[in-house]
DNA sequence: AATCATAAAATTGTATACAATCTTTGTGGT
DNA sequence: ACCACAAAGATTGTATACAATTTTATGATT
C-alpha cells in the first residue's frame, strides 16, 4: 500500500474549511476559533491562521481584528453583487467551454450529474449543494480560462452563503434539469445554447433567493407589536 | 501634532510591495527573501510571510516551496488571458460608473490625470505606470461593483508584470489621450461611449505587447548561432 | 435587581526558536 | 580541467512562548 500521509498543508485546511462552509456544514456568522480548529487538525495555530488568512482573501470568512475569524455573512449588495458577477462571467465561459468538449469531458461531467442526483436522493443537502457548486466550476475550468476560473470559483463559494442566507423557504435549489440541459448543450459544441441556458440557470437560482430589502426602520417596531393583540 | 504609528500590518507591507512591483521597481522574478523583507520594514518573518501569502493569492508573487516568494512571471498565456478578462470587465465597468458620475469624482479623475501628466513630464515612469492603473482602478470603485472591483484590481496589478515582461521595444506605454477622452465620456455620463473607450483602450495596451510566441525549438539555436558571424 | 468598575480567563497578534529543506562551497577522484 | 559527492551555510516551514486585546466573570454600589 501507498505510503500513509502524514502531513498536512494550509491549502488543505482551507479547503476542508471551505468544504464544510460550501456544504452549510458550518453556517455564516459561526466562529472559527484558531486553537479550536488546530486542535481538529492536529497542527499548530501557525498553520491554521494561514489557512483562515486564506479563505479571508476570497471573502470565505471575515477576519476581525484581535476578534477572529467568523464565516462571512454576505450583505444583500453583496449578494446581488456577487450573481451579477455570475451573470457576467458565467454564461460566456460555458460558450468557450462548450466549443472545447471532448467525448471525456462530457463523460466526466454527467459521471459528476449522477453524483448529484444520487445525493439528493439520499436527502443529502450539503453534498448536493457542494456538487451543484463544483459542476459550475468544472465547466469553468473546460472553458480553460484559469483566471476568470478563479473569478467564478470565488463566486460560487461565496453564493453558498448567500444561499444559506437568503434562499426563500421551500424553495427547490437544484432544478434536476438545469444541469442535464446544459450537459447535452455542451455536448453538442452547441455554445450559443449554453451561454443561454446557463444564463437562464443563473437567472432561476437567483429566483430562489430572498434579496429584497429587509424592513427599513426597527425604529417602527412599536408599530408592529403595538395592538397587544387587539 | 498626532500621535506618532509605531506599528505596520502586514497589509500594508503587502501594499508596499505590490506598489513597488507595480512601478518596476521590483521586475518579475526578483527574489523576495523573508529575513530582507523582515530587515527593511523591522518585523519578523511572521508578519513578512503574512503578506506575501497576501500577494500570492492575487497571483503578484509565486510562492515556491522550501524555495521561496517570487515576483510573478506570467506566462504568455495567463498574458492573454488577462487581458481578455479585463476587456470582459472593464468596458462594462467604465458604463456603469458614468452612470454614476459626481462632479466631485470627475474633479477627482482630473487630478489623477494631471499627476499622471506630471509624472510622465519628469520622465518617472515608474510612477506614471502606477498612476495609470490606479486611474483604471479608480473607475472601477465608482461602479459601485466591490466584487468585480476587486476583480480588476488584481488583474491591473498582474497587467504591471505583463508590461515589465512583453512590452514591444520603443512602445508608448500610456497614450497621453486616452485617459482624457474617457473622463470626458465618463463626466458627460455617456455610458456607451465610455465603454466604446475603455474596449478601444485596452485593445492599444495589448498592441503595445508582444504576445506572440517565442521561437519554437530551442532545439534549432544552432541556427541562430551557427555561422559564426560569418 | 440593575449597573458599572474591576479582575480573571480566554483568544488573537507577534516574535523567536528549532526543524526541514535547499543552495553553495569545498574536496577528492577520474 | 571536470564531475561527483559531502559538508557547511543559508533559507524556508512549523511550533511554541510571550504580549496585547477582548471577553467573561465577579462584586461593590446605587
Amino acid at each position: 500500500m501507498p505510503a500513509l500521509k502524514t502531513t498536512i498543508t494550509a491549502r488543505e485546511i482551507g479547503k476542508a474549511i471551505a468544504k464544510a462552509i460550501h456544504e452549510h456544514k458550518v453556517l455564516p456568522g459561526t466562529k472559527l476559533g484558531e486553537d479550536e480548529l488546530s486542535e481538529i487538525y492536529g497542527v499548530s495555530r501557525t498553520l491554521v491562521r494561514s489557512a483562515l488568512q486564506g479563505l479571508s482573501h476570497g471573502q470565505l470568512v471575515d477576519i476581525q481584528p484581535n476578534r477572529g475569524a467568523f464565516v462571512s455573512k454576505p450583505s444583500l449588495r453583496e449578494a446581488r453583487e456577487i450573481f451579477e458577477a455570475r451573470a457576467l462571467l458565467e454564461p460566456r465561459t460555458a460558450r468557450s467551454a462548450a466549443l472545447r468538449m471532448t467525448k471525456e469531458s462530457a463523460r466526466r461531467l454527467q459521471t459528476h450529474i449522477d453524483d448529484e442526483h444520487e445525493a439528493l436522493a439520499q436527502n443529502d443537502i450539503g453534498k448536493a449543494l457542494w456538487l451543484s457548486g463544483v459542476f459550475h466550476i468544472e465547466i469553468s475550468k473546460l472553458a480553460d480560462q484559469a483566471t476568470i476560473g478563479r473569478f467564478i470559483e470565488s463566486l460560487i463559494a461565496r453564493s453558498s452563503l448567500i444561499i444559506a442566507l437568503y434562499r426563500k423557504r421551500d424553495s427547490a435549489l437544484c432544478e434536476k434539469h438545469a444541469h442535464h440541459a446544459l450537459l447535452e448543450a455542451l455536448s453538442q459544441k452547441d455554445g450559443v445554447r449554453a451561454e443561454e441556458l446557463m444564463q437562464s440557470h443563473l437567472v432561476d437560482l437567483v429566483s430562489a433567493l430572498d434579496l429584497r430589502e429587509k424592513v427599513s426602520n426597527p425604529t417602527k417596531l412599536k408599530d408592529v407589536l403595538g395592538g397587544l393583540g387587539a
